[in-house]
DNA sequence: CTGAAAGCGCTTACAG
DNA sequence: CTGAAAGCGCTTACAG
């Protein structure tokens, strides 16, 4: 049977006070706090250290109205066994600005619907609740973010989403810039024929595309071709990577390291390298453990800040708990992103027929 | 303006009836709940899911019910940037048995003290308590478990700990077991000097120790030699390698890869190769990430079951939860362990002198 | 400077 | 079957 524990009324017996002196002993930003005279102070802390007292969270929290939690609900598991999780990163950044912001970290385990995709209304049950306010990664339901948004629970998603009901809080990539960018440069050296592939088009390859067609809007130059399309990883096939570099397509961007690594290892089986006969990017760098060595080093990717959308998410979300109490637009930041260094791009000169 | 939350007053007042009875719907372990009718009970659902209502953890605790919510107390970063994380696999073990057990797992970052040390009674205030119990990995403090043991609070440790003013609960990897089989197959070997080397020496330590003198005990052979010290990864020269040997020392148990790594790399330059002139194990198989590919592989090493040990820590909790009423007895828990296929350890022929 | 009191949102006897 | 009420241990106006 576990003991009752001492309370601040046990102290303020023992030390001889009321009990709301001690409390106010205890909670040094209040504002009656410097109107406690020095021997009483000294008398209650003798106490509660006579009584070993410690103070019960829960009350507290119930008194005060916070509980100092972030929730995070991520579509998928937080400690993946293969230790390559996608959301690690985030994760990392998240857990670091949890303790600098003095917030405990809630992972929703509970919303797991088996398969590891998780739900926020599993049971018709909004339980972040529990938590002050919370992030989300990776979710894909947008009816369940939709919903949220209506109860103004204070929320922010990792990467861009969009949707019909209203704006929501995020944080993402800035990919459209990115995007731009990269394809500006490969433009500054010459390429005129470029192709972008994408995997699944999401808010994310939204960006991107928007990007790109940013950056070939001001071409004009006539004879421009520009590929533009879906591409699963087994449609990238030496017969495919043929046709398109036969095409004249001489600056290639795809959204995944690994379609660029598929992308390479069929050119090389035709005889084509990067960058001697095209210039290749990644738009991203996600999944780089399932990526051999050579290519890492080689390949030109996109570097998506995660730890800094992590972070950045747990401020924002700060914020919106300390303004609880006022109305709030929604935060949306975009984090710029840079490029690693790789040897897969590179100039392209025109060849002249004989 | 964020509304204030809806609470259970709130359902109440929607399905029309007295706030007890909402409590007791949403408490179906509670005597009273099967007398509540279907009718009611679909009301007061109706009347939760319209308002999106969630309970509130802070009252449910103070009032002494239970948040389902199973804290993670780590003495570090659960989510470390190389991701090589010491802890990973406990806590893959424990998420996996959280969501099985419908619980969320809240990771106490408050707890930082900074520099990665973590501490339950930061501020004096135990606030592990908003969990309905918690899981203790790495704390040294041993004072500190010895106040959280007082207070009755329901946690256990992962890994054995003994504090003097009493037991507490834990889930531990029974090296005692391991290193005494791995020890007597090898002097099955034909070994009869031998050495164990460890890094600090804590309670696992103590247990590799046991089962290191218990394989020993019957052992009667005149001659015998064994070695037994504490030795910093700095102390594993050539030198002292030779020095081992040379004493007659075929079979060596470390407690670390990295200590077995360090050992084989030192006699190699002497001369000297496992296992045709000495055996070595490993007693872990922690920080496998600095390890070579090659060592990986051939060293022979006591599999500490991770998965596991997190897995019935949730197990254990769940059931102190549970029973949180009645008077408990500590539980500790040892899983027995296995060792690696390896080519380190080989048979000892008896050297005939010339 | 200090205390009496309301209230945070629940659970749980207790009474009908 | 359901409701009124006490109480969990705090914080925070409010009153002296």
């Amino acid at each position: 049977m576990r003991k009752k524990q001492p309370t601040q009324a046990d102290v303020a017996k023992l030390a001889g006070v009321s009990q709301s002196t001690v409390s106010i002993i205890l909670n040094p930003q209040g504002k009656d706090h410097l109107l406690i005279s020095d021997e009483t102070r000294e008398r209650v802390q003798a106490a509660i250290q006579e009584l070993s007292y410690v103070i019960n969270p829960a009350a507290r929290t119930l008194a005060g109205g916070q509980n100092r939690l972030i929730g995070v609900c991520i579509n998928g598991s937080a400690f993946p066994l293969d230790q390559h999780g996608f959301y690690h990163p985030y994760l990392v950044g998240i857990e670091e600005a949890c303790i600098g912001h003095d917030y405990d970290m809630l992972l929703f385990t509970r919303s797991d619907g088996g398969e590891g995709a998780r739900s926020i209304y599993r049971n018709g049950l909004n339980h972040l609740r529990i938590a002050d306010g919370s992030i989300l990664l990776g979710l894909e339901n947008k009816e369940e973010l939709a919903r949220l948004m209506k109860e103004e629970y204070p929320f922010v998603f990792i990467g861009k989403r969009e949707v019909p009901e209203g704006a929501i809080s995020y944080v993402a990539a800035d990919y459209y810039t990115g995007t731009k960018a990269v394809l500006m440069k490969m433009l500054g050296m010459g390429h005129r024929q470029t192709a972008f592939f994408y995997r699944l088009y999401n808010d994310a390859t939204k960006d991107r595309e928007r990007g790109y067609l940013a950056a070939l809007a001001n071409r004009t130059d006539p004879g421009l071709l520009h590929v533009k399309r879906q591409l699963t990883d087994k449609e990238i096939t030496p017969a495919y990577c043929r046709e398109v570099l036969d095409a004249g397509v001489t600056a290639i961007l795809v959204e995944e390291p690994v379609m660029a690594h598929a992308f390479i290892e069929a050119a090389r089986l035709i005889g084509r390298t990067s960058p001697a006969d095209f210039s290749i990017v990644a738009l991203s760098d996600n999944d780089l453990a399932y990526l051999p060595p050579a290519i890492l080093h080689e390949l030109v990717m996109l570097k998506i800040p995660k730890l800094a959308m992590g972070a950045a998410a747990v401020q924002i979300l700060d914020q919106m708990i300390a303004q609880r109490h006022k109305p709030q637009e929604p935060v949306q930041i975009t984090i710029p992103v840079t490029f690693s260094e790789g040897s897969t791009i590179g100039p392209h000169f025109v060849r002249r027929e004989i």
